[in-house]
RNA sequence: GGGGGAGUGUCCGAGUGGUUAAAGGAGGCAGACUGUAAAUCUGUUAGCUAUGCUUACGUUGGUUCGAAUCCAUCCUCCCCCA
């Protein structure tokens, strides 16, 4: 990597400045990566590097953070990043989210049709569009802000201009990168195109001129190669912050949608609060550590009232404070007094009719031998009362509970 | 291009002619215990009009009284050599 000749005669106002967001961007952060150099005589990171440059320089630092829209929804996995990015805009510098639709299409699996990529792009340009609202949960949607898609250039690109690319980096480094290693040695299938990827989001860094980039531990590698591919074409290279991954709720994995362990950003308040009450004690700091503000010296003695805490918390900052204070009393009517839930859905079902047929109609179990499974095993309530007998026919419009969670007012149809 | 190996339920994975709706594990669901904790324990985990029937071990066809298991075909994947 290159060095570029770091100023030595800094200011003092500039290097507290430096400093005092320098402590701020650094907290709760797992690496910074690259960059390192030394100021006035002291050895200071990458980051500080930068803060130094933009306060000399009075240019505000662009941070990007990309994001894939697989999906529709973004869980608290993805918003430890994004309050990073936001702690960056609330120091004035330039919040870069960037829509992954070009890489996202690129790494569609292979074998699909030729109209499938057409019509992915129409749904991730829609997944985006949710995203973009879900971001604007953390993020300030004012001139720091600035959403890219890096379809915008991604798909512009040229066979020539690929090949170019390509040749910026050895095959042996991409292998290197411990998913692809770990497949190699498994005998797991990897696509030429899924090697592609680290470059193509490299490239983006390039477009968009990135001072810091963002991203989980796991991206280390891809935010690695945004450095080289910038440094190769005489850029200054970006720094790499890369953020501890949140734990999903099972409190093992990393959250996440497929293992279905997550918290979604758009969870309503009694899920969101549900879940985070299901957490374990032993992840809980974790919770707090990347999610809030919070100190963790302060929090209440009982691990139960800590875990109330932060659900109310993080309900109160993806809803609102209210929603966050009736939705702690529900729960505690409802889980630690053993109420009933206020509004209670009301579901229509033939009635007189079979109790497992009843079930299966209003969506608490997927077929008849699961509901009888449910009914045998002491799940199923009938106004209040458990009920044990699989042939019991339900006569009028009753209370039918199902586990701890499905609950529903039948009434005929 | 040549040689070798593999495809099993949500996932991983055992199973080489009948006692296999298919071991074991993970995950899911329900129950007990609780703080909707976690951990632990118990049960359960293809469908149905249910002491039976139907569907299911990559595809299609065959051998056999009987096939996840044997044969052929095709598809997919992996490894080695070139």
């Amino acid at each position: 990597m290159k060095q570029t000749s770091a100023p030595q005669n800094i200011p003092a106002d500039i290097i507290n400045e430096a400093s005092r967001q320098h402590a701020i961007l650094a907290r709760g952060v797992e690496h910074i990566l690259g960059g390192d150099t030394e100021l006035n005589g002291e050895k200071r990171d990458g980051l500080f590097v930068k803060l130094v440059d933009s306060l000399q320089n009075k240019r505000p630092l662009k941070v990007k953070l990309g994001m894939d829209p697989t999906a529709t929804d973004l869980h608290l996995g993805h918003t430890v990043a994004l309050t990073k990015m936001r702690q960056f805009q609330d120091l004035g510098h330039i919040a870069q989210p960037l829509i992954g639709d070009g890489t996202t299409l690129i790494g569609d699996p292979a074998g699909r049709n030729k109209t499938r990529p057409l019509l992915a792009l129409d749904e991730i340009r829609a997944n985006a569009k949710t995203y973009l609202d879900q971001i604007g949960k953390v993020l300030k949607k004012d001139e720091t802000f600035d959403i890219r898609y890096n379809g915008d250039w991604l798909l512009k690109l040229d066979f020539q201009d690929i090949i170019k690319l390509c040749a910026d980096v050895t095959v042996a480094q991409i292998i290197q990168r411990e998913d692809f290693s770990t497949r190699l040695k498994e005998n797991q299938p990897i696509s030429l195109h899924e090697l592609l990827y680290p470059l193509m989001q490299g490239y983006d860094s390039v477009a968009m001129e990135c001072d810091i980039e963002l991203g989980g531990t796991d991206q280390t590698f891809n935010l690695l190669m945004g450095r080289q591919l910038m440094d190769k074409r005489g850029m200054r290279p970006q720094i790499a912050m890369t953020l501890p991954l949140l734990e999903g709720t099972d409190g093992v994995e990393k959250m996440s949608k497929s293992k279905n362990n997550y918290i979604g950003v758009n969870d309503t308040p009694d899920d969101m609060f549900g879940k985070i009450m299901s957490i374990s004690d032993e992840i809980m700091p974790r919770y707090y550590e990347l999610l809030t503000d919070v100190d963790i010296k302060t929090l209440p003695a009982h691990p139960m009232d800590a875990k109330r805490q932060l659900g109310r918390t993080i309900v109160a900052r993806f809803h609102d404070e209210t929603s966050a204070k009736t939705t702690e009393e529900a729960f505690n009517n409802r889980f630690s007094q053993g109420e009933l839930p206020e509004d209670i859905e009301t579901k229509a079902v033939a009635l007189p009719g079979g109790l497992l047929g009843v079930i299966v109609a209003v969506g608490f179990a997927s077929s008849n031998g699961e509901a009888r499974r449910l009914v045998q095993q002491g799940g199923v309530k009938l106004a209040g009362e458990k009920v044990t007998d699989v042939g019991m026919v339900v006569e009028a419009p009753t209370l039918l509970q199902v586990g701890k969670l499905k609950i529903c007012e039948l009434v005929a149809a």
